[in-house]
DNA sequence: GTAAGACGTGAATTATAATTCACGAGAATG
DNA sequence: CATTCTCGTGAATTATAATTCACGTCTTAC
């Protein structure tokens, strides 16, 4: 059983990697099982990588390329705030099936602990998405269309939690039944979830405290 | 180096394999090592768990219950909904420390994916919060306190998606590096985070949109 | 068409770590 | 005080999975 050489097949053991790791993280997962699962050998596999860690590396870089690059896309636009919340919110339950498992490989990292690389790709991770969000609250101060009384990089802190955990919940096992608990078969409910969302976020930036007229008052 | 009987050693050990398995995991933390850093053998380990697995479930089981009875305290109370806020964002702050170890195990459990047990825990331990979080935000519409057009259900979502990031933030090495690309130097100033953060939630549980005057266009 | 070079193969090797067990040592029973 | 029973010890065993390497096939250059 021989192949020729390898070109996407490259690509495939990557994928396959990813797959594997996403679901049983760095330890858990088996190079030979992987190397079998790509339908190559071992063999070349540590033709490629030095080794297992590696290889795990290339696995999650690929995987936060691609994150990075679907972000970009649906980061670019200059609307206001929350039109742009609203299509970031769409854009994760619409890549969630599709990009599930980069989104897992992104939470694994995430919650490695002690480990020297962590804090390194917390910080190429996390400036991105820190600085368009940060910067975007900034000019929306500015251009008076959000509240002005508000430390806009917490409160680009607190959206992107609220981001964050979306994806969370759309797919890895613990988060998508944390969400069942929480929501119910709302979870289902696209709409409903984007509504909600949009409501709680567009208070949070839209208001300021002193100008309020409180409902329940009248 | 003969001991006597095992007593509060089984809490030690467990609390060995707690400290073990939060850093490097269940498939990545070394049974004889924790044996030996809890100054018991390996063999009397396997007098008390069966294996490897049963023993980690027993740390997670014990991390767990501490985190539900740490909760429970703090939920305790019939203040009003910003006021409970509050205490429990000061509450994440005050107990990270301590219990820093706890929640790494919180979120350990919450990034394993395809194990039929991740299920489990996420239903019990969800639903306390759920439960709680829910009734709550439903009788403050009831009361009048809060805004009443408003899905109960996903705004204690939302609110506890902030509390776990939060929590994570504090205590997790990614998380903790992902809060400082943020927030900068803001992090390290409690009263800075639990003000904005409460901001944030108040407007979101407060207002709704039709009564607002908009600060911009005064 | 053939020899050298390049590359993939997967069984064999090795490393690591889970699990066992033959061996005391102390406690309890008589 | 002897006997038995209980329980901890840690070196030895075994399981698992990472890593290597002797071999074969294909490619390419002449």
């Amino acid at each position: 059983m021989l192949k020729k050489l390898t070109e996407e097949k490259l690509s495939e053991l990557l994928e396959t990697g990813i797959a594997e790791f996403a679901e049983k993280g760095l330890d858990g997962a088996n190079v030979n099982t992987i190397a079998k699962k790509a339908g190559i050998s071992v063999g070349v596999l540590y033709k490629y990588y030095e080794n297992k860690e590696e290889f795990f590396h290339a696995c999650l870089r690929k995987s936060l390329d691609i994150l990075k690059s679907v972000l970009n896309e649906v980061t670019q636009s200059n609307d206001k705030l929350l039109v742009r919340a609203e299509r970031m919110i769409r854009a994760v339950q619409d890549y969630s099936k599709e990009y599930g498992v980069y989104i897992k490989m992104y939470n694994r990292i995430a919650s490695e602990n002690g480990r020297k690389y962590v804090s390194m790709y917390a910080a190429e991770i996390e400036s991105m998405t820190a600085r368009v969000y940060t910067e975007f609250i900034e000019r929306a101060i500015k251009d008076g269309d959000i509240r002005n009384d508000i430390n806009p990089r917490l409160f680009a802190f607190f959206f992107d939690n609220l981001l964050t955990m979306l994806q969370f919940s759309y797919c890895c096992d613990y988060y998508t039944e944390r969400a069942r608990v929480y929501c119910k078969e709302d979870f289902d409910n696209d709409e409903m979830i984007v509504s909600e969302l949009l409501k709680f976020i567009e208070s949070a930036f839209t208001f300021s405290r002193s100008e309020i007229v409180h409902r329940d008052q009248m």
